[in-house]
DNA sequence: AACCCTTCCTAGGGCCCCTAGGCAAATGGT
DNA sequence: ACCATTTGCCTAGGGGCCCTAGGAAGGGTT
């Protein structure tokens, strides 16, 4: 019986298409065992278990969308930077929608790995530096940018917006309109 | 064999109930038998399979939030209504994170309930009535609002806002002052 | 050629979803 | 009160998935 050559990198790029393309809760050891023509068993050689697949899954999707919004980012400040990050985001969303559910996988376990969330507040941060603000304010317009970035990419692909004749690219604008309106007159202290 | 009373209502509100107490996705046909001291094989009578059983889930969460939010909206208007709004929302969300993972389930499958969805929309629009917003904008305005709101709860759940010190509820209420502001003087047209 | 490590196998246990077919408890008509 | 029908729950069983244990064959090392 000639190897295989599964390795734990190879798993975890066809779990990342598989995810792609079934969704990535339906990502299982035995589909992803099927497409190498091997038995279930065999792949614990290489992962720990299927935790372990969906967290590297999840880290291959956080550094992928790292680099397509680090990509788009660069040279460009002010609400050109804001729209070009919004972008980037949403297309990798749309674009791999099995891997960006792996990037909403268990932040809160053991194993998540820092460096991929440092790394995108580092990028959110640069997006921030066309926009004076200071550090309380900054952290809460992250938050105010990441969950509104993640709700709509989030809803629009449940079909929320589907009920409506309303192009959902048209609102996206708006929203980012919207948001760059915040950014450039934050409402510091209170009213 | 004494009969156990089993029966779709009740199976669905303790689904519910098992939802928020070990997470949406856990919920299972076998989890739920036991639970009622009785076989798998015999919840078939009542419920078609366990999909139709999440989807009930789903469609009870969804008027349950509804009710909050409803509630919490009698009498307000403007920003007071806005933070009325999102604060049952976000409260419906914490206190039952069950059932609030059961409201973002199957949007796109063919049984959706379109009553529940209408309404959600309706309460916007009435959150939306204290500031002047017409048509194209406010569809625009709803989505931004409910991206938001969901984006929010849901990164905030992961503990995507625990490697920062700064309180999530300081940064939510800075979220709907920048939302507040942004309805006020909606970017209408263009720039 | 003998050795070892790694990769893959078979066997098997556990949990879950779901169907088929049967018996017994409730229900309702006479 | 009695019987027929409906309904609730059962056992049996098939299929899928996750994972462990233990064995055998590939491939490199000495």
């Amino acid at each position: 019986m000639a190897r295989a050559g599964v390795t734990a990198e190879r798993l975890t790029r066809a779990a990342a298409e598989l995810a792609d393309e079934i969704g990535f809760e339906n990502v299982t050891v035995s589909a992803l065992a099927r497409g190498f023509g091997v038995k279930d068993a065999s792949l614990y050689s290489h992962i720990r278990n299927v935790r372990e697949l969906r967290t590297r899954v999840a880290a291959l999707a956080l550094t992928e969308l790292a680099d397509q919004v680090a990509d788009a980012l660069a040279g460009r400040a002010g609400k050109d930077a804001l729209v070009a990050f919004a972008n980037a985001y949403r297309d990798y969303a749309k674009g791999h929608p099995g891997r960006y559910a792996a990037t909403r996988y268990e932040l809160d376990g053991e194993s998540a790995d820092p460096v991929a969330a440092r790394r995108h507040a580092e990028l959110t941060r640069a997006l921030l530096r066309g926009y004076a603000l200071s550090e309380p304010d900054q952290t809460d317009a992250v938050r105010l940018l990441h969950s509104t970035f993640h709700g709509y990419v989030s809803l629009e692909r449940a079909g929320g917006f589907r009920h409506t004749s309303r192009g959902a690219d048209v609102s996206w604008a708006r929203a980012l309109d919207a948001l760059d309106a915040v950014l450039r007159n934050w409402p510091s202290a209170r009213a």
